[in-house]
DNA sequence: ACCTAAGTCAACG
DNA sequence: CGTTGACTTAGGT
């Protein structure tokens, strides 16, 4: 463990960062240095095939290495290494952007450029669910969470055609982080992490047999829940809703999840969960949201949740049936 | 050249 | 704070 292995879990899909000379060192193409405003210089592209690992976390030695100039994570990776080092799997706004000061200081200073980046990332990026806030835990803004593996299923739409399952090619190390021990700062036992993907895991604990072993419950528990849930509500909404809804698919990465923009909107009885998620209209604008509606986790409570079940439980359960 | 991912800026509620 | 859109940049094919 002690790295790469341990804490980039599955860090397979990782976007490949290109680290190293070009990113680190904002260089355009045309040789320039990029200079650009706050939070940003032209950050780092990733493969065009690598979506984004949902269980990534940070390596101490990351923020270290990166504590000046730009970190080579996306800020896609970086809310995601965020929320993965919290304990409840989710974070505010604030506490993420605070998390992102802390471990790379870059974004001290960077203005708030980045913030509004971040922002644009959570509303944007699939794999980001808003949380709502409990009454017993009123606040401001809500929590965001990570919908696991929303990507991968191979896109049949347009996507499908240029794409191809990269799952060859892990994450390489000489691209910068060959470091690793991600897991310092949050060595979050990752309860959830992406089943579906594990191409070539890195090797490690990710042998994904032992992997999907050790998260089998999940798979399984969250997974049933959400089939008897369906079933139980028949929902209205499987009908207008392609398969995979019935399935373990329901939504996340799934591009046809809603086709284009319909809306779903699952009622779910409190005394089911005591939520209520809720789709909210999907960005137009990439990929990211292409596939599917944006599901907002909003808990309804009509009767008080089982005493033996305390309020972040729920919510983090609910969390957790997002991601599967 | 084209497509897409990612980042930036900004308007709006 | 959250969403959205337009636009830019860069990398892959």
């Amino acid at each position: 463990m002690a790295d790469l292995e341990s804490s980039l879990t599955a860090m397979d899909w990782l976007p490949r960062l290109t680290v190293g000379g070009a990113m680190a060192g904002s260089i355009n193409k045309d040789g320039s240095v990029n200079t650009k405003t706050q939070g940003g210089n032209i950050a780092m592209r990733k493969s065009p095939h690598s979506p984004l690992d949902t269980n990534a976390t940070l390596d101490e030695n990351d923020g270290v290495t990166h504590r000046e100039g730009k970190p080579p994570y996306s800020y896609a990776n970086l809310i995601t290494f965020a929320i993965n080092s919290s304990n409840k799997k989710k974070m505010t706004l604030s506490e993420i952007y605070q998390w992102i000061c802390d471990n790379f200081p870059y974004y001290k200073e960077a203005g708030n450029g980045w913030k509004n980046s971040i922002r644009h990332n959570l509303s944007l990026n699939k794999c980001f669910l808003k949380v709502a806030r409990s009454k017993e835990d009123p606040g401001k803004g809500s929590y965001w969470a990570i919908d696991s593996n929303p990507q991968e299923e191979p896109l049949p739409i347009r996507q499908a055609r240029k794409r191809k399952f990269e799952m060859s090619s892990p994450y390489s190390p000489e691209s910068g982080h060959s470091n690793s021990s991600m897991g310092s700062p949050s060595p979050a036992p990752n309860s959830q992490a992406p089943i579906s993907q594990a191409p070539s895991q890195t090797l490690g604990q990710i042998s994904q047999g032992s992997f999907i072993e050790n998260n089998s419950h999940l798979e399984t528990d969250l997974g049933a829940s959400f089939r008897s849930l369906y079933k139980m509500l028949d929902t209205p909404a499987g009908s207008s809703v392609p398969q995979h809804q019935n399935g373990l698919n329901l939504g996340q990465g799934n591009p046809m999840f809603n086709g284009h923009g319909n809306d779903l909107l699952l009622k779910v009885p409190d005394t089911l969960s005591g939520i209520s998620p809720q789709v909210s209209p999907a960005s137009t604008t990439d990929s990211f949201v292409s596939g599917r509606p944006r599901v907002e986790v909003q808990r309804v409570y009509n009767s008080p949740p089982p005493a033996h079940i305390s309020t972040d439980d729920i919510e983090e359960d609910f969390t957790d049936w997002d991601k599967k």
